[in-house]
DNA sequence: GTCGTAGTTCGACAAACACCGTACTACGCG
DNA sequence: CGCGTAGTACGGTGTTTGTCGAACTACGAC
């Protein structure tokens, strides 16, 4: 038998499948917006649970899928808990400057 | 008598009302991204219907005050003409990287 | 096996949003 | 003056979006 580890049925879009504009709307919200500064900071992967933002567990659930979606974040499933982490090389790669501009607002 | 020059009751925030969230949302469509991009690409100042975009000019109107709103754009009015230009200094400084990395998106 | 913990999925609902058409103001020209 | 042009303001409509609670799956520990 395999092991039981639960392969990412997570999907995200490739590199050049991400768009400007849904990078934007994804980043156009303070719930997720609060997330990515948080996976920012942070210099490695956060787990839902680990995000402070002042919604529910399920609207994060929702807001992190956006995230994925848009080709923001990655998620690693390790057990029960799902690790996240920031796509900077490809935004980087994609949009140089957005990601360190919009981080560099006044908080 | 005063000049019959219709003060621009246009107003903006300053620069320092200016905050990501709202340029994001701002950014965060289509339409109002298709103008920005335009503004860049010209580097003069647009009248409203020197923009080329698919919605009436109601339309256009709403976005232009969004985008107004939110910091991007500025307005110069001049008879009944207003130009439009990009705030390119202030958001340059408040968010340096930001509008070179959108601008810089595959189109 | 039983419990607890980590996250997801599924409606549902209210608020926000893009869009339009029409009516309106304001300027400039003949 | 009257007409055309540039753009705004208003009211309405259909869609999207953020939010929640409750029910569910999956893993780990006792």
């Amino acid at each position: 038998m395999a092991k039981s580890v639960t392969l990412p049925p997570l999907v995200y879009p490739d590199r050049d499948e991400i768009t400007v504009e849904g990078v934007l709307r994804a980043l156009a919200d303070p719930v997720r917006l609060a997330i990515v500064r948080q996976l920012a900071a942070a210099d490695h992967e956060l787990s839902c649970g680990a995000l402070t933002v002042s919604v529910t567990k399920s609207t994060i659930t929702h807001h992190l899928s956006i995230l994925r979606q848009a080709g923001v974040v990655a998620g690693r499933q390790e057990g029960t808990t799902r690790f996240n982490s920031l796509r900077r090389n490809d935004l980087d790669a994609l949009f140089p400057g957005l990601l360190d501009g919009v981080l560099a607002a006044r908080r």
